[in-house]
DNA sequence: CTGAAAGCGCTAACAC
DNA sequence: GTGTTAGCGCTTTCAG
């Protein structure tokens, strides 16, 4: 590996001279910068990062915490942030937290050791005070999904709640009334904001939404099959299913149609995130698009002006809006109707 | 950040203690050990990873480059990397290569920027030569995916053509023996390994694969889904479809779905991955399993050993084996008769 | 067993 | 415009 003592020697300058051209400064003459691009092109040289780091106690470092890349949601959020700190010449540093709130300290304290001031956090455990006094130690401290409004304009995040409008609201524009939820046990607020979106809207249009059609449990293919299992036997009357998220209504869908019952025709299932699952299950998933990706992305820009330019950060919050994707697991019960005439199913039977 | 400075301050004793207490050497007298433990507690101190770097040459850190963070095959990847480097004590750092030599090399080469040597590389474009110089510069390159026989020490890969063969065996002792394979386009070895092994099976049980029945396309869904239709308006009677992996599959069995014909009771359909994908789609994925996070997790340890103790490593090549997950998606002629009976569709046309 | 000290590669005053 | 130089925090001989 050349240094940069190298390059000096090989250039005829000294090293400050070749610290200048790396850096771009102008107050370098043509002959010495021409002289210094060669010998830069020569030795293939690349400036050491930790001795740069070392010195200028700035790491262009990007940490992201996550609870588990496995899940295709961070899957697509890592690449967001890895590509938006590509182009801002910024490496990416990857630790799953496994949705353990010590593991996702011990993750974000390994980061300072590289001097890592940049750290992307997705935490759905740790507490409010825990996640604002590490705001404190870390200037670049930058909450994805999550809002705290002590740090707000540290949080880049998803309006669940009108997400969770939006679906009561389609689904009501659709003609379903009867709509049960099988939504997540965690405690994050997500689940929680979704449900009361949509059950503030259901209550402005005067339905009632009776705790026997919310049910809650584990956020995934598996516990959402189980919790629909358990409406079926249930004998629930309901025209429309909705999940806490894609993955979820993939085990809706799975446990209706092991129980013989038609999606969409019988009872209608929406989901949230719209990943690429979407696609996989038939009928397609009519979804909210959840821009993960680009909300990664603003996640890097943000931490990265947290950092080098704080007065610049606007002191509000970074609020993203979830999108309806209609695709084809929610029946139009109006043209539903006017497709099977006379066959009034409006609210069919779950229990076939 | 207390620095070890600080704790030598404090503990009253010299850095070099300090570095020795931190490194677990055992020339340390026990007084002086639990003095500086104390000092380290009181101040939260961890050692600055850029000085040690710097000083020491080497960086406990695993740079991987894959091509895309957001295909679920590499977040299975990346998360057995990070698990098991995290178990070593290593960091990971990601980068994408978007599936361009260029991006891929660069990435390389940002790394040696940290004093990297520890690199898992999943390359599907850079060819044998460029990937065997560049081990030459990386002591700690290590491949995944794929086996160049130069650096076969090197390569943490998978038996694709074993894979094929189990396929074709599965599918044959099903009763199955007009087989169509939609497979990649993509010049990376696996998907010519897989076809290769599936083929042979069938010649040595004298059945022909007409070349129309091999489909080269996009390997993603939309591809698989464009072929399939082709396939169907072709008029081609098959009773199975392989396809390159499971999310080519998703594609195979929408096809399938939209044009009416069912699954697997008209046509069966198998994939390759095992992503979790095949417990979204219905009826459930029939596929191989490819132990991604295991392979992960190997090839960390693979390099860290390349890196720190290389005599120990044995000069032979690091080969996985796909294991077959029989799901619904294939049907069982014999079974299928038998349960039909007189339904004699043991190669129902493809064409409705 | 412990401490002093050199120096890893780089940056940024400061001097010229 | 350019060079000299003092460290950043750490490891590691080498003396003691």
């Amino acid at each position: 590996m050349a240094t940069i003592k190298d390059v000096a020697r090989l250039a005829g300058v000294s090293t400050a001279t070749v610290s200048r051209v790396v850096h771009g400064l102008d107050l370098v003459s043509d002959k010495a910068r021409i002289k210094v691009q060669k010998a830069i092109a020569e030795l293939n040289y690349r400036p050491n990062t930790n001795a740069r780091a070392l010195k200028s106690r700035k790491a262009e470092l990007i940490g992201m915490v996550t609870p588990n890349l496995s899940a295709p949601f961070f899957g697509a959020l890592a690449s967001g942030i890895e590509e938006a700190a590509r182009k801002h010449n910024y490496k990416v540093m990857m630790r799953n937290s496994l949705y353990e709130t010590e593991t996702e300290i011990e993750a974000i304290e390994s980061l300072r050791e590289h001097g890592c001031q940049n750290i992307i956090l997705h935490s759905d455990f740790s507490d409010d005070e825990t996640l604002t006094r590490l705001a404190e130690e870390f200037s670049g401290l930058v909450i994805v999904n999550r809002f705290i409004p002590a740090i707000a304009n540290r949080c880049v995040w998803l309006d669940n709640q009108t997400g969770g409008r939006m679906m009561a609201e389609y689904l009501l524009r659709s003609g379903h009334t009867d709509i049960a939820f099988i939504s997540s046990t965690y405690k994050n607020r997500d689940p929680v904001d979704r449900l009361k979106g949509s059950q503030q809207v259901l209550m402005e249009n005067g339905l009632n939404v009776p705790d026997s059609r919310v049910i809650l449990t584990d956020p995934d293919i598996q516990g959402a099959k189980s919790a629909t299992k358990a409406l079926i036997d249930s004998g629930a009357k309901v025209s429309a299913i909705v999940a806490y998220n894609d993955m979820m209504a993939v085990g809706v869908m799975n446990a209706l149609q092991e129980a013989g019952i038609q999606v969409p025709e019988e009872v209608s299932v929406m989901g949230f995130d719209d990943l690429f699952i979407c696609l996989a299950c038939h009928p397609h998933l009519t979804t909210m698009k959840y821009p993960v990706a680009e909300m990664g992305a603003y996640a890097t820009s943000l931490t990265i002006e947290l950092t080098n330019k704080p007065d610049t950060v606007p002191s509000r919050t970074h609020l993203f809006m979830p999108e309806l994707v209609a695709r084809e697991s929610v029946l139009d019960l109006g043209e539903g109707i006017a497709k099977n005439k006379g066959d009034d199913s409006s609210a069919s039977s779950i229990a076939s």
